[in-house]
DNA sequence: CGAGTAGTTGAGCTTCCTCAATCGCGGTGG
DNA sequence: CCACCGCGATTGAGGAAGCTCAACTACTCG
């Protein structure tokens, strides 16, 4: 049941990756799935867990630049363009990857009209995405920069939700460090822009 | 001659844009096309000229999004995904722009498979290009962004080029000030990164 | 209780910003 | 030819934001 609403919202059904030639693999919590700088041999979806795509810097600081769960494919760009990865991506749960070898891919693509239109409305929002965030990126302090990452990680605007996320990996979003993260937060509190419950953020 | 040439560059040929309805508007130097949060209501293609998009910050500061010239669009993705516009553009020289409406344009995407494999690989160029960016933004200091910044913009790797801006146009672009980009540049050239003649920035 | 992990706080430092003054050069009018 | 202007580039001094390092607290799990 679960799984048949998954395959339903997922960008590719999965029936149609496996007779196209798609296997399944498990990743643990914390395996890295591609480094930047790979050259791109697969196309990945995501059947179950959660993936982050992220840079690393010298210093130990790091930046993502997206998190994909079920349903969602990553790491299409580099495909298709045919170039090295731009950044990692790393399974941050337990998690289960449909992949299929890029020839397959390409003949899929070839093959199926209403994927290359899923996939052309898909890049699209990632662009857009990306544009707004470079923009919080480049004229934003902490502060800002974390209230939209926070209320652009609701859907809802109408109802309240917890970040899941620890204040370590809201810094590592922004390219922030953690304490940052605390400061910009305890102010964000007093300010009365967002609640804390139990130490758990309120937005 | 030249407009044949640019025809053959550009996304969609300006002929065929023609047939669909395009037609052509003239744009001043600092003349703006759209303002950040507008909905679309058009394609843009150059013809000729240059634009730029970008956000305004309250302090006066400024990012540049990206740079459009000669047979590029741009602001496709608000268009295609029917959403506001994440930043204003500009014309930055004298321009002159081809635009089809809306309606005209889908109606055109649904008729061009072709097309669509266009758009499709160029999103993810996009995706691409803001992805590195964005990485920049978030993990470099000055000086190394504004290296990076030079290296994407010449295409060519072997060839020295002239970088046709000033300081505050980088500036702009960075999201930085423009104290911070001649002092960076300085530190550039005094580590042998760069070459400096006659004020023209050499990479 | 003890270990482990997330969160917090303070002090000092670095980077970049802000403001203000100045320089260099091409163009213009007298 | 020269004084003057406008604009981009430059420089210095002081300030603010965020980083670094180190110590310490709170909560959870065995």
């Amino acid at each position: 049941m679960l799984n048949k609403l998954m395959s339903q919202n997922a960008l590719i059904d999965v029936n149609l990756l496996i007779l196209w030639g798609a296997t399944f693999k498990k990743y643990q919590k914390n395996e890295i799935i591609f480094f930047e700088g790979e050259m791109p041999e697969f196309y990945f979806q995501i059947e179950s867990g959660c993936i982050r795509m992220f840079n690393d810097a010298q210093n130990g600081k790091e930046f993502t630049q997206g998190l994909f769960s079920s349903g969602q494919s990553f790491g299409e760009p580099a495909l298709l363009l045919n170039k090295k990865y731009p950044a990692n991506s790393e399974a941050i749960k337990d998690s289960v990857i449909i992949k299929l070898s890029k020839v397959r891919f390409n003949e899929m693509l070839e093959d199926q009209v209403e994927l290359r239109k899923k996939l052309l409305t898909l890049m699209c929002e990632r662009v857009y995405q990306k544009s707004t965030n470079s923009k919080s990126l480049a004229l934003d302090g902490a502060e800002e920069r974390i209230l939209r990452f926070f209320t652009n990680f609701k859907e809802d605007v109408n109802n309240k939700i917890v970040i899941p996320f620890t204040r370590q990996e809201i810094a590592n979003f922004l390219g922030l460090r953690i304490e940052t993260v605390i400061r910009a937060i305890s102010k964000l509190k007093n300010e009365g822009r967002i609640e804390i419950v139990k130490n758990k953020i309120l937005v």
